[in-house]
DNA sequence: ATCATTCAGGCACAAACGTGCAGAGTCAAT
DNA sequence: ATTGACTCTGCACGTTTGTGCCTGAATGAT
């Protein structure tokens, strides 16, 4: 392998991640930790990574407030993300949510998929864009900035067209009674509006997400195919969920 | 095996294989190593690839190519983009074009400014997020990799609906009689579109873009209200298009 | 306070590099 | 056919770069 590719690939590791461990890297590409450090401190001089003990962590860039959302749980989330990307079967047609656990989807999502995209995230459109196999579509509406996605009448409108195989949902509460939940009104709805033209709708839900609720219901938990989440606290907080008849998909970091 | 021919074969071997290892080619081909990293050599120099120690690697396409876009010539295009940005009355509606330029007048938009910005650019789009006067509104559709803008019949739709104050207009081509031309026949189309519905339409041009002409027309050069550029060439290849009632324009840096 | 891990810098070796040069081939003019 | 200019290729040379190992210092966890 190349110094060069391995550092490209440093980067990306990073990117999907959310953070590096020197000698977990070394192992994977077969490399001395010694190359692996000096990678990262070039790397870090270059402004690419950020150094820390033992390995390195994204340099935070331009929007602020969302990029620190995507900071905190990162680990969790990214593995979210990969078990949810593995769900994807080539050819079909998927629709991604916005926020910062759908976008580890997409950043999870393999290279050489072959596969239709939709999304109201401009964030995983523009992540997407490197993927040459994938058509990406894009809903159209207004910003709404706090979760950057596209909303308003526009959006469902465009919605409403669709009928997808698969919808990754993300939500800030999942709760037996309370339901699925979101934190604002109008992202309730579009989010509603997107399951209701998906044959199957997986969630992803961080450990802190389970068990808790926000003002506003998306769907009644029973409406759900998957939950992915990387919640590792006793099983019976999950198992009202499971009896609903929603699948439950534990992960690691 | 002739030289050329080898190169091409380096080249294709690159596209399918992702990186050269120059041992393993020189190998392959039966040429010297020497031959091998001559051709590197002289490939990266056109362009074609990149070098890197121990072989090469493609110039990277997608995100890459849009980076390396908006790395070149940015002194002057983020003067356009301030000279354009002042043109903003509050309260107005404005429609900014996807491309490099386009995306400096979202960044020289006053902070405190109240206004509605419409794009099919999920990068202007987001660069915006930052504005809390603005309102921004993002038109669906498939995204266009090269351009990182969103197309088809689902953006033309909306862009039909709007009528707008001012639309800031990017273009590859400005020449007095072969009008404003641009590379890609559906970008063409959905600029026009939007110039359709503009009041005004403001031309972005850097330059190098001045007298030249790439292969669609988007409108013919009379069709614009006004040409900004950093152009500081010789008078007389502006004043044909300020003949035709444009009004020019210039910036410095 | 102790101990394992991680770190930066130095060293040594191998691989990859650029350059200059010479032989082989091509081409056009003679 | 011969000549001379030119290009392409491989080899030899000394230089640069990348890597792994080592050492002593710094760091973080217990």
């Amino acid at each position: 392998m190349l110094a060069s590719q391995r550092k490209a690939e440093l980067v990306s590791r990073l990117q999907r991640e959310g953070r590096l461990i020197a000698k977990e890297v070394a192992d994977a590409l077969a490399v001395s930790e010694d190359t692996i450090r000096r990678d990262l401190r070039e790397l870090a001089a270059e402004g690419r990574l950020q150094r820390v003990h033992g390995g390195a962590l994204p340099t935070s860039p331009a929007v602020a407030g969302f990029v620190d959302r995507q900071a905190m749980g990162h680990a969790g989330k990214a593995a979210i993300g990969r078990a949810a990307a593995a769900r994807v079967r080539p050819g079909s047609l998927i629709l991604i949510d916005g926020g910062t656990t759908a976008l580890q989807v997409a950043r999870h999502l393999p290279r050489e998929l072959t596969a239709t995209v939709v999304t109201h995230s401009p964030h995983v459109a523009m992540e997407l864009s490197g993927h040459g196999g994938l058509e990406v579509i894009l809903l159209g509406g207004v910003l709404f900035r706090h979760s950057m996605v596209t909303m308003g009448v526009q959006t469902l409108e465009e919605v409403r067209r669709l009928k997808v195989d698969l919808f990754f949902l993300g939500v800030t509460g999942v709760h037996p009674a309370a339901g699925l939940t979101t934190g604002h009104h109008q992202d309730a709805v579009v989010k509603a509006a997107m399951a209701e033209q998906a044959a199957e709708t997986v969630v992803l839900a961080s450990a802190e997400k389970i068990g808790a609720a926000s003002p506003y219901l998306v769907l009644p938990a029973a409406a759900a195919s998957v939950l992915i989440t990387d919640h590792r606290g006793a099983a019976d907080v999950l198992d009202p969920i499971a009896d609903l008849g929603v699948e439950i998909a534990r992960v690691t970091v």
